[in-house]
DNA sequence: AAATAGAACATAAAACAAATATGTTCGAAC
DNA sequence: GTTCGAACATATTTGTTTTATGTTCTATTT
C-alpha cells in the first residue's frame, strides 16, 4: 500500500467514490471539489475536464481488474482451470468495480468517445487473455488447435449473453455449479464418443 | 394463400407495413386508418387500442418464424443438423420480421408489459425447441445427457451474446463458416481426446 | 346487428422561454 | 507549483403554451 501524498490520486479516490454512488453524469465536479476540500477550479489544475477524472478512475478500476484476473489465472495449473478462473474472477469484480462495469454497460454513455475507447480496450485484454490460456493449453498437447481467435471470440461474446440473465436470475453457488456444467460441454462437448 | 376478405387481417396487413418502416412509435393511428381508407374511429370497432395492432402485428410474425423455425427443423435428419438449421433460420428471419426483432431488442419498448409477454414468449419457445432436439438427440444415444434445461438455457443465451457482434461485424458467408465451427466446439470440446 | 366516421375529449408530446445549474476559463494571490 | 473567486458560456431544468395523438361518444349508414 504507498502512501497517497499525491493530490492528483486522492483527488482521483474521491471522484471514484461519488462516480460509484451517483454515476458519471449525476456527479458533478463542484462536489468532487467540496468532497477533496478544494474550489472547483483547482481541480482544473490537474484534470483537462471532467471526462478526464472519470478515464482515470476507469484506468485505476480497470488495473485493478486486470490484476486480480491475472492473479487468479496465474494461480491456476491447468488450462481448463484458468479458464474457468477467468470467468469466475471477472464477474465477481466486474460488478464491484461499478465505474467500469457502467463504462462498459450503460447505455446513456455509449455516445463519449472515451467510453468507445475504454470498451475497445476491455475487449481486446478479454480476448488476449483467453487466446493465451487457449494457446497455453494447445502448446501443452491438452486443448486441440482450432480457430483460436474465432474460439476466444466465442468464448467472450457467449459470456457476455449468458452474463444478464445468469446475474439477474441465479444465486451465487447455484451458478458456479452451472458454470462448471457448461465448462464441461466447452471441454468436452455434448456428442457420445 | 387464403384471400383476406376480412377487413382486420388487411388492417393489420397494412399496420405491419407501416410499424416496419416507421416503429412503433412513430406510426399514428391516423396513418393506418387512412393507409385502408377509413377514419380513425373505425379502427376501434376492430381494436382495443393502438397496443392491440402491434400485439397482433407481432403475433403474425412471431407465428411466421416459429414456422419457418420449424421447417427447416424438421427438414434435418440428425440432432447436429437439427441445432445449426435452428440457429441459421432463426438469424436469418429475425431480421427480415422488423416488427418482431423490435419488439425483442428495443429498448425503447422495455416499459410496455405486452412487449414484455413477447419477449418471455419468444424465450420459452427458444428454449423448448433446443431442448426438443436434444432431447431427440439424447433419444437417439447421439448426445450425452447433462443438464438439458441448463444447456439449452446456455445455447440460446450464448446465441443471443454472439448475435449482435456477429451480425454487425462479419458477411454472411463467412458467418456460416464460423458457426460451423463453433458448432464442432459444442459437439466435440476443445480438449483433445 | 355490424360497420363507419365526424366531432369532442383527455392526455401525451413538442415547442418555447425563463430560470437555474454546471463545466470551463481567466487572472490574481499565495 | 497550487489555490480559488469571479466571470463566462453552455447545458439542464422548470414551467407554460401549443400542438398532436389516442380514445370515446354518438349518430348514420349498410
Amino acid at each position: 500500500m504507498p502512501e497517497k501524498t499525491n493530490r492528483k490520486g486522492i483527488i482521483v479516490d474521491i471522484a471514484q467514490g461519488l462516480f460509484s454512488r451517483f454515476g458519471f453524469l449525476k456527479t458533478t465536479i463542484d462536489e468532487i471539489a467540496k468532497a477533496a476540500r478544494m474550489g472547483k477550479a483547482s481541480l482544473y489544475h490537474y484534470f483537462r475536464n471532467k471526462e478526464d477524472i472519470f478515464r482515470e478512475v476507469i484506468n485505476k478500476e480497470s488495473k485493478v481488474l486486470s490484476n486480480k484476473i491475472r492473479e487468479a489465472v496465474d494461480k491456476e495449473e491447468t488450462p481448463q482451470e484458468k479458464i474457468k478462473a477467468f470467468i469466475i474472477t471477472r464477474m465477481k469484480y466486474l460488478k464491484e468495480l461499478v465505474n467500469i462495469y457502467a463504462a462498459l454497460k450503460d447505455e446513456y454513455l455509449t455516445h463519449y468517445a472515451f467510453i468507445e475507447k475504454a470498451r475497445e480496450n476491455n475487449y481486446k485484454e478479454e480476448i488476449e487473455t483467453v487466446k493465451a490460456i487457449l494457446d497455453e493449453g494447445i502448446a501443452k498437447k491438452i486443448f486441440i488447435a482450432p480457430d483460436v481467435e474465432l474460439t476466444s471470440f466465442a468464448i467472450i461474446s457467449a459470456l457476455k449473453g449468458l452474463e444478464y440473465p445468469w446475474t439477474i436470475k441465479i444465486p451465487v453457488p447455484e451458478l458456479e455449479d452451472n458454470l462448471n456444467k457448461l465448462l464441461e460441454i466447452l471441454f468436452n462437448g455434448i456428442v457420445k464418443k
